[in-house]
DNA sequence: CTTGACTCTAGACTATACTCCAAGGTTTAT
DNA sequence: ATAAACCTTGGAGTATAGTCTAGAGTCAAG
């Protein structure tokens, strides 16, 4: 079991922001000591590391929430809603994937059209490789 | 010539946020009518499209000055700084791919492993998923 | 020539996600 | 046993990115 400032540093976050992800019902710690302190089990470092996954994709701490309250309401929803809320998901993930694409083609191109030397940057501009990308 | 309010429906985004991003610095009319109208042409049309798209991808409008400013600055900086910049971003994008990837991994086999019928969601967590992909 | 849809500025308000602080209790190492 | 390093709560403060409002001006159609 894992302290909070321990699983904090395991997970590249602060302490405050697990606490504030535990007002959100996120991750809420599987123990705590006699004295109050919180203490996280494996399911735990799982769950935190999904969380900054997603979070670093763009969902927020809403959507992820509705993504891990799957897990805690699994009795109550049926398949059929979970697969939709889910498949509704990945169309956004989809999405997503494209634009970051899109993005990451551009930068390309510009990292490739610019010389890397010291002369003045006057090809290297992003909307001249957007440009370049559409002609 | 574009007045703010065809810009901003061209670009699926409130007149208030392209005025916002002008306040930021990120997308400045080429005109203003004698009355003091706003006035975009295609070129301002490309910029948002590429602010829009870059801000789904998680670039904070901070980041997408430092992107759009390549153009306005490219006397100034040398082609090597610009490259390192563009680089630098490059290896966050391919990062921020991974991650998506792994999120839409997860969110398939979740998607998967669901029935789909009417039967409750007891094998449908996300973790459950990660796990699978883990083991 | 006026009505309705649009635009302008400036500033207030909101939501999200932290981040910091105060005042105190706990644990650990020396 | 005491200092350092941790933990607790609650609440205030910050940054980001809008969103809304007020009060005024503009423009096109009937």
């Amino acid at each position: 079991m894992l302290k909070i400032g321990e699983l904090a540093s395991l997970a590249g976050v602060s302490r405050d922001t697990l606490r504030l992800y535990e007002k959100h019902g996120l991750i809420i710690p599987s123990q705590r000591t006699e004295s109050g302190y919180r203490l996280y089990s494996n399911v735990d470092v799982e769950r935190i590391s999904f969380i900054v996954s997603a979070k670093e994709v763009g969902f927020t701490l809403n959507e992820i929430h509705q993504l891990l309250e799957l897990e805690v309401t699994k009795d109550k929803k049926s398949c059929q809603d979970v697969k939709e809320f889910v498949d509704n998901k990945i169309t956004i993930v989809n999405q997503r994937l494209l634009e970051i694409e899109k993005i990451k083609h551009s930068l390309q191109t510009l990292s490739d059209a610019c010389c890397g030397g010291d002369e003045p940057a006057t090809q290297c501009t992003i909307l001249g490789a957007l440009n370049e990308q559409a002609g």
